[in-house]
DNA sequence: TCGATTGAGTAAATCGTTTTAGTATAAAAT
DNA sequence: ATTTTATACTAAAACGATTTACTCAATCGA
């Protein structure tokens, strides 16, 4: 269905667009057959042998008619696409979002692209979209937070995924240290009773992020009673989730005077039912979030958090996803990549007070 | 590139990925021409004749084999990608994100995808990812707060747009609605005395958003000082920017009980310049955001705003592309759909108080 | 002077579908 | 007994590139 129907195909001076200009148009148009220019254009080799003179030609031709090749074509015969597919929960919780960014920071340089799909964790997309996506002919997956249920035949790369799956590589946090760093923290600043949120069983951290925290605190001698721990419902991370899990926690009585929560964004739900509560952060009790996404520095108070390196993490991905496909999978293929957490120390944790 | 060499291709029953199986092969299995499947399964009414025993034949086959159509062959031929460009700026400052998901929403019924690519403002990227998303044959364009620097020859819709450009629909909030009802908002709660940070140049919204909040306040004679007009700095949108404008803002002695932000986000970082400046939020200075995004409402102060529906535009945008692409091109093509503002109303606003 | 080499290209196959324009056989209509 | 119609398919072109395997003419070497 042509836009703009132009009267004269191939007269088209505007764009790259529906009445594109074909090779062998150009070719025609110039005398020549595609052979000639194809090699040209793709400054082969074997267009050694041509005259600078037929080449130039074939370069103003190309410029003056505004010949652009076609992706579809090329990438047919090719049997590269040079696109990438995305799985991601969702896009705006400040998270898979930061990923992107990195995914799309190492991609660009290499002149691929990427499909985006999200699953909302929801069973039957978690099923359909990698085989669409596939059927898309995507070189590779890059998936974000999403649980993988197939095995795959092209190279996967899971940010925070945690399934052992053959041929799946694995971004993730080095949990065990940003426990560490987390309780550390927490117990640096005399905390003894802390509450621990811990995620929705479909977010694929939960577990490790989880048991890790357990223990760190076991270490310490500061064991996280079970009336402490508390799991975040629903079906999305949002800060709701995190303001419900909290509601709970309170109501149990059960006293603390930190909450070590599973993410920022459920710190942040955290801080506004503790503050309902007549409870003032960080002056009662302390909030410790996870991730530090985009605002966790503005919020109020500032948010103190473990900061997952997002943006590197998604760099990662993609550039792992790019080696595999470029053939130099390295004989060692490590099939988890990890990944360093840092503690940032804001306004939203202090010492504990005497007082409570 | 193979990833896994198979020894017997075709005998893949895995996955639709490298060594997958196509028509040809399938046929060659069936003893049936590429025609009679492709017919067949595509249930064309042509295929009327075939016998219900072959067209089992033919399925089942096909599923046992794990027959994938192969989309970039389906899309040469048919000369239809079901693929959208998507312009955003950046994918984690909460508002293009969310339009993305309304963008997917109104996609993912039709089959459609999209390729995103960020410009960060950046005039090199802005000339050169348009050109780039026409290479890879998308059939439409969609833009979120980015400048259409190019004569179209495919459908284009731009979120929040306001140039006029041929063959370019913008869908925009009705700002002038919106200054209305922010601006009456703050004058109902008796501000009198009101600032505003006006946005960056690049934002495509900042001209009329400004323009449009200076009347208003001019119709209720509350006209804005000129040193109450602050223009946010610096290369993308950030609390910080909001930040540094509001400090601006205070230095000039100029006294003023309400700030009407550009966005939330700068809302966010302008709430902690005044409460470093010593005035508290809402007591001694009502803050008034836009758009609304993910967070706002578990801010603290909760962010009173005026709520673009991001979603929605984004749905509305895709679906103006999809409408166009189906030839439905309704004779009356509407270049500008708007949509309407919440006013959403929370704590970082309240009642003037005479103390100040 | 004859075969080999180089220069300047080209024809045709290929990638995996879809579609147009058939064909061959059997059954029905005249 | 022939034409028509329906049934059950198929050959080949097309989409727009890339690439392999050539061709033809001119020049070179011995």
């Amino acid at each position: 269905m042509p836009r703009k129907a132009k009267a004269i195909p191939g007269e088209n001076g505007q764009s790259g667009g529906r009445g594109a200009v074909s090779l062998k148009q150009l070719a025609a148009h110039l005398g020549l057959s595609t052979t000639t220019l194809s090699l040209v254009l793709n400054k082969r080799p074997t267009a050694d042998s041509i005259p600078e003179e037929t080449k130039k030609r074939i370069f103003s031709a190309a410029k003056e008619l505004n010949y652009r090749p076609n992706y579809l074509a090329r990438s047919l015969r090719a049997q590269r696409t040079h696109t990438l597919g995305v799985l991601v929960p969702e896009l705006s919780d400040g998270y898979s979002s930061m990923v992107l960014n990195g995914v799309e920071a190492a991609l660009s340089n290499d002149g691929f692209f990427y499909l985006t799909a999200s699953h909302l964790h929801r069973d039957d997309l978690l099923e359909k979209l990698p085989r669409v996506l596939v059927e898309r002919q995507v070189e590779g997956i890059i998936a974000v937070d999403t649980p993988i249920r197939f095995e795959p035949d092209l190279p996967v790369v899971n940010v925070s995924g945690h399934d052992e799956i053959a041929g799946v590589t694995n971004v993730v946090l080095n949990h065990q240290h940003a426990a560490e760093l987390g309780i550390g923290h927490l117990y640096d600043l005399g905390h003894r009773k802390i509450a621990v949120l811990k995620g929705q069983d479909f977010s694929s951290d939960t577990e490790v992020r989880f048991e890790t925290i357990l223990k760190a605190a076991d270490q310490r001698e500061i064991p996280i009673a079970s009336k402490l721990r508390q799991q975040l419902e629903g079906d999305l991370p949002s800060p709701e989730v995190g303001y419900a899990a909290t509601k709970k926690l309170i109501v149990t009585g059960e006293k603390f005077t930190a909450l070590f929560a599973f993410n920022d964004v459920s710190a942040i739900g955290a801080i506004r039912a503790l503050e309902e509560a007549g409870m003032r952060v960080p002056e009662d009790v302390s909030v410790m979030g996870f991730d530090d996404i985009y605002g966790a520095a503005f919020h109020n108070p500032a948010l103190t958090t473990m900061r997952q390196p997002l943006f590197e993490m998604g760099r990662l991905a993609a550039k792992t996803v790019l080696q595999e496909l470029s053939g130099e999978r390295n004989e060692n293929p490590e099939r988890i990549l990890s990944v360093e957490p840092t503690l940032i120390i804001r306004q939203s944790t202090a010492r504990v007070s005497k007082a409570v």
